[in-house]
DNA sequence: CTCTACTGCGTAAGTTATACGCAGTACTAC
DNA sequence: GTAGTACTGCGTATAACTTACGCAGTAGAG
């Protein structure tokens, strides 16, 4: 263990954590994605910055996936020492939440012209495309509610969809959680197999095709029926196209949202 | 590194992983989790047995939470070392896997009488009950569709409630999926909010209502209106009762389902 | 009784995150 | 200028882990 032996003059205390002490009681991850943190003027001039440890932990993350996002990997990234990197981040957590945001990024301007189930559609397939391009998002545990900036903009997005509906405020945000949770949980899903098939060495087609096979190998149609009659019918070899998955049950969220939509409008008089 | 010294006489290989070679190409927890690995008997006696491994495991989660779940800490649940835990499971994410399986346990007994929209309801209730039983189970990252035997059963049981219905194979599997993914991110939500404000110390009713002001403090009403408005309103602060939202976004999930069977019944002349 | 396929498990290697504190830097105050 | 000091990057070290490897011993098979 590192004795006293030095003839250093100072020997101060170290430093919290990242950056200066916060009063707001955020979270640090969500204080450092929104900027708060007002930066010192006094040391040496620093020689990164975190958007650019943010940028290189995505880039890792993009090519050579989630677990290889060390803190050491990043900081080689940049040429700089792993311990460098928490001046600027105060734990591995704080630049993966960091991370996210920036890959989510800034949605397309909501158009709400358009009405609110062609709006969600779009917000739905946006989100699944930026998870199909971004897949390490899926490997992320989530454990916390949105708060970060852009996590935010798309909150506010979907909500501006709803905005000409009669729903409560409540109702409006549990509709917004659940459609992007069932997004991520079907892309999360459809990357999942893709992947088992394609580390067991096929190519991503037919590995979704041989999926169902398993499911043969393990499931008694005499104890299962109902799930033998699936795999007797191929069901869980084809997934039915991914794209046809995704928009089932989309179409039956937005149909039962609907339902209540145009039930909120009629009998009540509320508004308008 | 251990040179060899000893007046050993075999030397043999090590075995290949717990149990020997597999043949059927499933997952290795899959097919532990089915019985396969047919075990020798020649040897010495085992001291212990996989499933009592499995309920340790379940234990300490329970008890102690998922991340004190090391093979070192189960192993001393069982007075066992650390490495013999290896003669019984390839690695630790089989011990989760297997972990998973008994937590989820045998459904209970569907009874398809009652329709499909109260089997289903039911069988969401349960599964609800049951991660809140086992919170630990929310915080393991699914990483492949459902394969062991109690979670075959699980969708046997809700496949069972829309036997009688029109609605393709595929259909009905989209459907189990969908739901089930549902229940586990508003558990897991609740789960998350609920433990992070414990955290921050205060007592879990408390906590769920400080979560707005969190919000109030980053979000910025002119930039992001709508948000705005819903923490105006307090509905971040609430979270409207967790029941609520498990049964809010359930109620649409299951009329947008509704719909659906009820539009195949009529047209069509599939059946009956 | 011998052979040998097993057993539990000690040892050690390889990864990680991250606490701690040193040596140096550049504002600030005089 | 010059000192003081609040910073900086980062080397060193620690504490958890998972898990490969192989030894010494055990018990059914022949």
């Amino acid at each position: 263990m590192g004795k006293r032996g030095g003839t250093g003059s100072q020997g101060g205390q170290p430093p919290e954590t990242a950056g200066p002490k916060s009063t707001t009681g955020l979270p640090p991850s969500i204080e450092a994605a929104w900027g708060l943190r007002e930066r010192p003027t006094k040391g040496p001039r620093r020689g990164l910055t975190l958007p650019q440890i943010v940028e290189a932990g995505v880039r890792v993350a993009v090519s050579e996936g989630l677990g290889a996002v060390s803190m050491g990997r990043v900081a080689a990234e940049l040429g700089a020492s792993t311990m460098s990197l928490y001046r600027y981040v105060s734990a591995k957590d704080e630049l993966i939440d960091l991370m996210m945001d920036l890959a989510i990024g800034v949605p397309p301007e909501p158009d709400p012209g358009q009405g609110w189930r062609a709006g969600l559609t779009w917000f739905a397939q946006a989100y699944r495309d930026l998870l199909l391009q971004h897949s390490w998002m899926l490997r992320v545990r989530i454990s916390a509610p949105p708060m970060t900036p852009n996590q935010i903009a798309w909150l506010e997005y979907a909500l501006t969809y709803l905005r000409d509906t009669a729903l409560t405020g409540s109702e409006k945000l549990s509709t917004v959680l659940m459609l992007s949770g069932y997004v991520r949980n079907v892309t999360g899903l459809e990357a999942d197999i893709t992947a088992a098939a394609l580390a067991a060495g096929s190519t991503a087609e037919a590995a979704m095709l041989s999926y169902g096979q398993l499911y043969a190998k393990v499931v008694d149609p005499a104890r299962f029926p109902e799930t033998g009659k699936l795999i007797a019918d191929g069901v869980m070899d084809q997934e039915d196209l991914p794209d046809n998955e995704f928009n089932f049950g989309l179409g039956r969220i937005l149909d039962g949202l609907g339902a209540l939509i145009d039930a909120r409008r009629e009998p009540s008089s509320e508004e308008t």
